[in-house]
DNA sequence: TAATTTTATGCTATCGATTGCACAACAAAC
DNA sequence: GTTTGTTGTGCAATCGATAGCATAAAATTA
């Protein structure tokens, strides 16, 4: 293989469409052709070019075809802190499946830092067909350049902020759904930890839970959170411990999976049980609080199905073109752990 | 931004160097010397098209750029599993060094399954100047791939297997500190959970470890694992927590962070107190392993200056210079967590 | 057999940025 | 007032792959 048998090996470079044609004896647009299966091409021609460069292991230059076609195949994937096992899981998938369809990633950013302009830029450099962005917070600068310079945008677990599509969970059927299941276990003081309050995610699933609680008619939900990570869940999860019992709630969400491993970890170490003395329900469905010690009872995001739809999305907007920004929200599924106190109906499947 | 002021708008198009010319009134090569400081250019001239270009938001498209120059500003990143938090930390390192440097990532695999022809061959359509590759495991299509085509290979976190330079811990020194200091603390029936059996990593850590049991005449220690995973370190520690109290260790080490929170929990599941009944250490640093429950006593990668060099060992490598593969070690640091019974000596500080 | 259509291939321009070389314009020097 | 030297720009080729158009050869038809 790193030894070519031909006779017109380029010059210990690279095979190049022009150095196959010297050595096929035909023209460049010919091997072009051959290679992209073109029915003009006759098939003993076809043969003898692809077998050629399969021997000497050509490869064709993406960027050189690119700036022909227009066509990258290049995606932007900015993420959040992937410190939140969430924003890896959907990394691992966005590359699966990009792979899938003949694209790759342009990895630009992760961490919780914001976006730096330098490397915004370097979406529009590279001329992605497309960005993904799943963080929850920073991708304002990334939206923007994507934005002024019509480059298909799509959010994954978080809705548009101004432009582009977005594919998220039903977030606040979620927390609705987790709110009807602990006060139909019987809870009766229930609380809430949210993340970061400028995120759609966060508010939507807190407030389809605290609905739910108001409309069974109990006591307003006690209220924690600031920011979505393990650390404020543990905070919160230290205040509610140090409650005098009588006040302390016997039912805990946290709105995300990360933030609800806080919460437990704290009460745990407070010496509370879990689910013994309060349960504690999560969302997200990561594979981290699927695990011991957490075994969380959540509702999972599908996340598979979610990048599907997401790389969908852009598909269809890729080539230049042009369709409106559309919001995909799919149902999340509940994940029966053994985090919390479930209605006995559930137990029994 | 969205509405050009200028004369010669590219017809709904992206500004180019041709277009940015007509605009301005000059060639297109007066462009490109002026917006790359070319000294030949008179200050006014480059003073203008700076001036326009940047009014119009003009972006080079970097595809054509490398198409001449050679050079794609690619680094290909090749990820393990990230359910592993270690491998998250290195991608979040990799590309915040990388931008710094003007680099951008390819991310071409990240999971637990091994990487397809189709994908690894996209290292070479993109002529990514660089690989790196974080999988303890599944690299070898990689790293063939980069040898035929002599691509500068960095691997962070093994040792090279047949081609490439390599940046990793001092993994043995690594094992073999926390033997002595759990030896030194007073345990004498001690255990290792290994991770993959085929990689250097986990390899040379139990190596060390083991070394030093012996070397201070204490029994051989008990040996459980199998793969890098919660899961198996989770099975070890049910296994020894299982044993009758008078053969159990007193001191378990996971070769990985991630082994050793298994093992925690599984212990911790069981009913034993860690550090009160048996001590448990890790290796790696993570920042999930830091956090409570756990607290872990370990040694730290120098994550950043693994990096750090490893991008180093890329860079001296491009441009077609040529150099001898390179291995560099690093010293990890040790972290005094929760999860160990140390020498007291350690503790005052 | 000439005219026409089909088929297979080559020629050449193109994408966008860069670079070697040629060449104006102007200043300095004899 | 011609010659030499310096500066600043433009022209044209290049990187690698692709696609429109032209054309030679072969196959079909009149």
């Amino acid at each position: 293989m790193s030894q070519p048998p031909h006779s017109a090996p380029p010059r210990s470079e690279r095979w190049t469409v022009a150095s196959l044609a010297r050595a096929a004896g035909v023209a460049a647009s010919t091997v072009s052709r051959a290679l992209r299966n073109d029915p003009r091409i006759s098939p003993e021609v076809r043969e003898r070019i692809v077998t050629l460069a399969q021997e000497v292991g050509y490869t064709p230059n993406v960027l050189a075809r690119s700036l022909v076609g227009g066509n990258s195949g290049l995606i932007g994937l900015v993420l959040g802190p992937v410190e939140n096992p969430l924003y890896a899981e959907l990394m691992q998938r966005a590359v699966t499946q990009a792979a899938a369809r003949g694209w790759r990633l342009l990895l630009v950013h992760a961490g919780p830092g914001p976006i730096e302009q330098a490397t915004a830029d370097a979406l529009l450099q590279y001329r992605v067909d497309g960005c993904i962005i799943t963080s929850a917070e920073l991708s304002s600068r990334a939206a923007i350049i994507c934005r002024d310079n019509q480059v298909p945008l799509v959010m994954v677990n978080r809705v548009a902020w101004e432009h582009g599509s977005a594919v998220s969970c039903d977030n606040e059927a979620a927390g609705a759904l987790l709110a009807d299941l602990l006060i139909e276990a019987g809870h009766r003081r229930l609380a809430v930890v949210s993340g970061n309050p400028t995120t759609s995610t966060s508010i939507k699933r807190a407030d389809g839970f605290i609905r739910q609680v108001r409309a069974a008619g109990l006591p307003e939900p006690l209220r924690f959170g600031g920011a979505n990570s393990h650390a404020k869940g543990f905070e919160a999860g230290q205040a509610i411990a140090a409650l005098p019992a009588s006040e302390r709630p016997d039912a805990v969400l946290g709105v995300s999976d990360f933030i609800a491993m806080g919460i437990m970890d704290a009460l745990r170490e407070a010496g509370l049980r879990v689910p013994g003395d309060i349960s504690v329900v999560g969302i997200d469905g990561v594979g981290a609080a699927q695990r011991p010690p957490y075994r969380m009872t959540t509702v999972a995001q599908p996340l598979e199905d979610m990048m599907e739809r997401a790389l969908d999305l852009l598909n269809a907007r890729m080539n230049g073109v042009h369709r409106a920004d559309e919001v995909v929200t799919l149902r999340g599924e509940l994940v029966i752990g053994q985090s919390a106190r479930l209605p006995a109906r559930l137990l029994a499947g």
